[in-house]
DNA sequence: GCCTGTATTATTGTATACAATTGCTCTGAC
DNA sequence: GTCAGAGCAATTGTATACAATAATACAGGC
């Protein structure tokens, strides 16, 4: 997997931008259980540093919220819980309709290059049964949408969303099914946002979402509510 | 004004913590300008410190989009653009609905008291033209919508939009027209929530969104898009 | 005059030393 | 046996020392 997906927070030629981006993916990828307590000297020790850029990534990693400082005492991985994975799907589900209504009027021509193609070699990679570049694709489309809307805010937050569920949206991306179906549907949003459609654009994202988050249900990937 | 409104990222009794709060109130109180360099040691001679937990509260201050830090070059304010506020306004208004319709459901004996106090109170210091007091009443209106929700990935969103346009917010309620109207409206939503009506939480609170990002228009706070 | 390369300086990046706090264990009184 | 308190060990919080990097100024060649 891609090691610094969230470009622009963590420079990863830093020892603490190294330290950061390893320990965000392994906390995504369970590396880590919730709760469990991480200790500055033995992550630096894992990794080769000191203390100093240990601590940094753990300030940053705090306010991202996947650790919990307790000052004089530790640092705690904080779960994702199955209601916060629902509630980040509804969230998703109303700002990436806002992102894809903005992106009618604000996207770029070589984003719209971009989106194209992704789409296009999805379809081929879906077929194939590529998941890690299916996997990869999804990302940069949802990318490719948040950075076309125009709006750095928006564009803020959505990314941190998605980072958030990766792990999630790894498995579901796996369903040969899903990965088709959610391939039509990006297809279905790039359309309406070439014919200048906002109100089709922002319905086919937010429905997009609301798929997605249906398809975790049925897979049992999460509990209902 | 009260100090470190976001609890729970920086204890305000670590000098981190301190460095932290006193640069995010100064930067969102307008006292660096955009683009203006941070230097490590300045600050930590300003307060007292040494350049550790000035290095800690920068990563921090990165992550929340306040600064921008280049590697081996230098920590610079971002400043809030009037896009930028537009933007958020025009999030808040969709957020603040759904927090306002999942309030119906979530919402506890303890926050809906609260709540009716919290208009009840206000109603007297706006006719008295308290603005302090209308100031801190609105913010802990807002923040108890959020908190009432019951979702801590949408109160933790809200609040942190809330502190950001902290400043502009301060200048708007200052003018009475616009404090009196404001106060009715949140009556109103509270008046939705006790009746259980989502539809009407939901339309009621985007539209108070709407109607304060007018108000900053037609004062002049902020230019049209 | 202008370009280029080098030396200098200022600033950030990292490691380490020291201080403060917490939690635990052991002891002893009851 | 249980509880309270002292002392110790481990961990975080902060300051400082050193390394690496980038910007600047300046000298020399053309």
């Amino acid at each position: 997997m891609e090691e610094d997906v969230k470009e622009g927070t963590s420079d990863k030629y830093s020892l603490r931008g190294r330290v950061f981006s390893r320990l965000r993916e392994d906390i995504l990828n369970g590396k880590y259980d919730e709760g469990v307590e991480l200790r500055e000297i033995a992550i630096g020790e894992e990794l080769g540093v000191s203390r100093t850029p240990v601590r940094e990534a753990f300030r940053q990693l705090e306010l991202e919220g996947l650790i919990k400082i307790i000052p004089n005492k530790g640092a705690y991985v904080v779960g994702i819980s199955d209601k916060d994975v629902r509630d980040i799907y509804i969230l998703r589900s109303r700002l990436e309709g806002l992102a894809a209504r903005w992106a009618v009027d604000n996207i770029t021509e070589e984003q719209m290059e971009e989106m194209e193609e992704n789409v296009y070699l999805a379809k081929f990679h879906t077929e194939k049964g590529h998941n890690e570049q299916i996997f990869e694709l999804d990302n940069r489309f949802h990318e490719l949408l948040y950075e076309a809307s125009g709006s750095k805010i928006l564009e803020h937050q959505l990314k941190d969303y998605h980072q958030y569920v990766l792990r999630i949206r790894k498995k579901t991306l796996a369903s040969a099914k899903r990965g088709t179906q959610s391939n039509l549907e990006h297809e279905a949003i790039l359309e309406a946002i070439k014919n200048k459609n906002h109100d089709d654009a922002e319905r086919l994202a937010h429905e997009h979402m609301i798929n997605a988050y249906k398809n975790m249900l049925d897979n049992g990937l999460i509990k209902p509510e």
